[in-house]
DNA sequence: ACGTTCCTTAGGAAGTAAAA
DNA sequence: TTTTACTTCCTAAGGAACGT
């Protein structure tokens, strides 16, 4: 056998297409056949083989009756080479991401509002194409949020800009309109609302941290030196048709989130003019380039372009 | 003796990496 | 950027082992 003549490879510069050849010929012990299955030409086995001889420095094979005969080096071999194949094939089975089958869960961190309106189309697309994914959904905490994502406790979270993390990825989602709520058998219900009247309803306030008393309409409010007053906080939009349904309690919310309950509250738009709600995905940066996070935001890109 | 099977070698094409 | 060297593939042909 013609090994000495070859010249030595490096170990750490070996194909590991080489370590397949010589898979195969050790189930095949024939370099016809292990040509078959490699889809490859005979001639281009035999010199595999050779290689491989020269970086084993034994022959591996000895021609015998029917084909080739292991050597009990390469019989050695066995273990380990479907050892580290096995390996290799899982560190690419990680580095693709193949809907049909995998099998992960999204911590997802959301408020209700994101909840209904985002992440209810999100699952059932998600589902369809993929039906082993899992979600598991938190309630966001503003405060807390950086922090989950540095923990990777979330695998991103569905919030406002203000709330996300400076500098983390983030992708636009959609946008929302805040207007008015109030019971359908109102007074008011279906009068345009002059922003006197607006102001003198006890209101209902959303808001996911009990710091107060104070959001973004009364923010609005007080640049046009006017003032309401919040009658009930709420930590989410859940309870809110409940809570106006027969009082005279009014409210101010997204419009996506009230649009399900147009039968029973009255929804106009608001007497002052205020900005529009946009939400947004952010994850941490880590997560920038992994394959299923890379497809799952796919999945939202198209999600809010059905929504616009 | 001859055909079949199956591995090796020879020589050329194509692609890639290193050197100029 | 061009040239050179190297690698690995291919097809074609050679040769050993074996059965008829």
């Amino acid at each position: 056998m013609m090994i000495d003549d070859i010249d030595m490879v490096n170990i750490r510069n070996i194909d590991l297409n080489l370590l397949t050849v010589l898979d195969v010929l050790l189930a095949e012990r024939n370099v016809s056949r292990a040509a078959e299955r490699l889809n490859l030409s005979q001639p281009a086995v035999s010199g595999a083989l050779k290689r491989l001889r020269g970086s084993f420095k034994d022959p591996l094979f000895v021609r015998a009756q029917q084909g080739m005969r292991p050597t009990p080096f390469a019989l050695g071999l066995i273990a380990p080479l479907k050892s580290v194949l096995q390996d290799i094939d899982t560190i690419f089975a990680t580095t693709e991401f193949d809907a049909d089958t995998a099998d992960i869960t999204f911590a997802v961190a959301a408020t209700d509002y994101a909840q209904t309106t985002f992440l209810a189309p999100l699952m059932s697309s998600v589902n369809r194409f993929a039906p082993n994914i899992r979600f598991s959904v938190v309630s966001t905490d503003g405060r807390r949020l950086p922090e989950q994502l540095d923990r990777q406790e979330i695998d991103f979270a569905v919030t406002v800009p203000e709330m996300a993390p400076r500098g983390a990825p983030y992708a636009e989602l959609f946008e929302d309109r805040y207007v008015c709520a109030i019971d359908a058998n109102h007074p008011l219900a279906g009068k345009r609302l002059k922003l006197d009247q607006f102001c003198k309803l006890d209101h209902v306030l959303v808001t996911p941290s009990s710091d107060g008393f104070f959001g973004p309409t009364d923010e609005a409010l007080a640049k046009l030196g006017r003032e309401r007053r919040v009658a009930v906080t709420i930590p989410n939009f859940l309870s809110l048709p409940s809570i106006l349904r027969n009082s005279d309690f009014i409210a101010v919310a997204p419009e996506r989130v009230l649009l399900p309950f147009a039968e029973e509250l009255a929804i106009f738009p608001a007497p002052l003019s205020l900005s529009p709600v946009k939400m947004i995905g952010v994850w941490h940066e880590l997560s920038d380039r992994s394959p299923a996070h890379v497809w799952l935001r796919g999945r939202m890109t198209e999600v809010a372009t059905a929504m616009k």
